[in-house]
DNA sequence: TGGGCATCCGAACGATCGTTCGGAACGTAA
DNA sequence: TTACGTTCCGAACGATCGTTCGGATGCCCA
């Protein structure tokens, strides 16, 4: 036995491969690069994985299960439809931020896969949808597959442009998020809660 | 002069590889693909470009310069934010879906440009948020930066699932984020008006 | 008739890609 | 000690990449 058994080596090339990934683009990585950033030589990552798309295969399976679980959890503990989507919306922003490079692979190299990986990760996709979906469905507001998507890109838009380490943490994201889905940008928040950790606790009311 | 004049078997050439990029992604697609798409013959293409990365700009650059325009345009003409907001709205995902290959381009290879040409992108697009953040900031409501990448992601995203010629036309497209975003999915839409193209231009004002 | 420019191409170049091959080093079991 | 499976690597393979080179063709003007 080396210092580390299999699965947790493992468990670290797919680490730095998120990484990898997420910073330069799949296809624009290089297995030299992963050897790079994964401490294994070139032909050593072929000891783990049959080659560089199940690579990116296992990061999307492994993350999708976990987010997927993770949301299930929080909504079937949630008994009324604004409550259910505000838990979805604060577990999925909670969960992008904790596993940026995973979920920014999950979000941009959704077309890189191919054949029966690329069909089995769709289907993954096409499950998680649904669940938001049926939870937006009870709102009774507008159509359920157009606003979970719209609610979709918001939210998974932030690999672009969010750092979980900046003014605004996850948390303050996820209500500012849940706030304008489920009442809108031109309402005014109940409390203050802005989206600023420090400063003032500045007041959302309107003046008139 | 042959056939067509310079800029305009440019222009095709544009089209063709920005088909290419959004169907493949540009890392992935390869100079013959472009070739093959284009008419030109691989060493042809090098007559009307530099090389594959002014074509990704090209395209990139053309396309930011008319939504900015428009979009400035349509914001001008509003006087109240609200109203400022939606035109914003409706005009982004208007161009969106008649532009799908070049805005999807835009939105899913922001990153795929290097050195100087990656930075005159990048300051349009500071350019072009500020343009929505500054319209939002008036509404009084959340964070505008943050209320503007939001807005920002249920729109790009769309280049994910939507389908121009499908069953939700891109005006009730807008229509619902625009609702969506202004006053909340857990609200009722003020008219039926869900999904349908055919109905009144408008359905402004809150029930109440 | 001939020079010059614009348009466009077939063929090839060097670089780099993902992957493979043959084996080294090590621990364990007999 | 030998035998063997696991872990891992240096070196190399064939394929393909973006790009370039040296023209070929046709049009314009003199």
């Amino acid at each position: 036995m080396p210092i580390l058994p299999f699965d947790e080596r493992l468990d670290q090339l797919l680490s730095a491969a998120a990484r990898v990934f997420a910073d330069k683009g799949y296809h624009a990585t290089t297995m030299r690069d992963l050897s790079r950033a994964s401490g294994l030589s070139l032909a050593g990552i072929y000891h783990y994985v049959a080659g560089k798309e199940e690579l990116l295969y296992l990061i999307q399976h492994r993350c999708f299960e976990q987010v997927f679980e993770g949301a299930q959890a929080v909504v079937d503990s949630q008994p009324e439809a604004v409550a259910r989507v505000r838990a979805f919306i604060r577990h999925h922003i909670a969960f992008f931020a904790a596993h940026m490079p995973e979920m920014k692979v999950l979000s941009h190299e959704a077309d890189s896969l191919t054949g029966e990986r690329d069909a089995e990760i769709r289907q993954l996709k096409r499950r998680y949808a649904s669940l938001l979906a049926d939870c937006i469905e009870a709102l009774e507001g507008p159509d359920p597959r157009v606003a979970a998507y719209g609610l979709f890109g918001m939210m998974n838009w932030i690999y672009t442009w969010y750092r979980p380490d900046g003014r605004v943490s996850p948390e303050a994201l996820a209500d500012v998020f849940a706030h304008v889905f489920l009442h809108g940008a031109a309402e005014p928040r109940p409390r203050a809660a802005a989206a600023n950790a420090g400063g003032p606790p500045d007041d959302q009311r309107r003046s008139g």
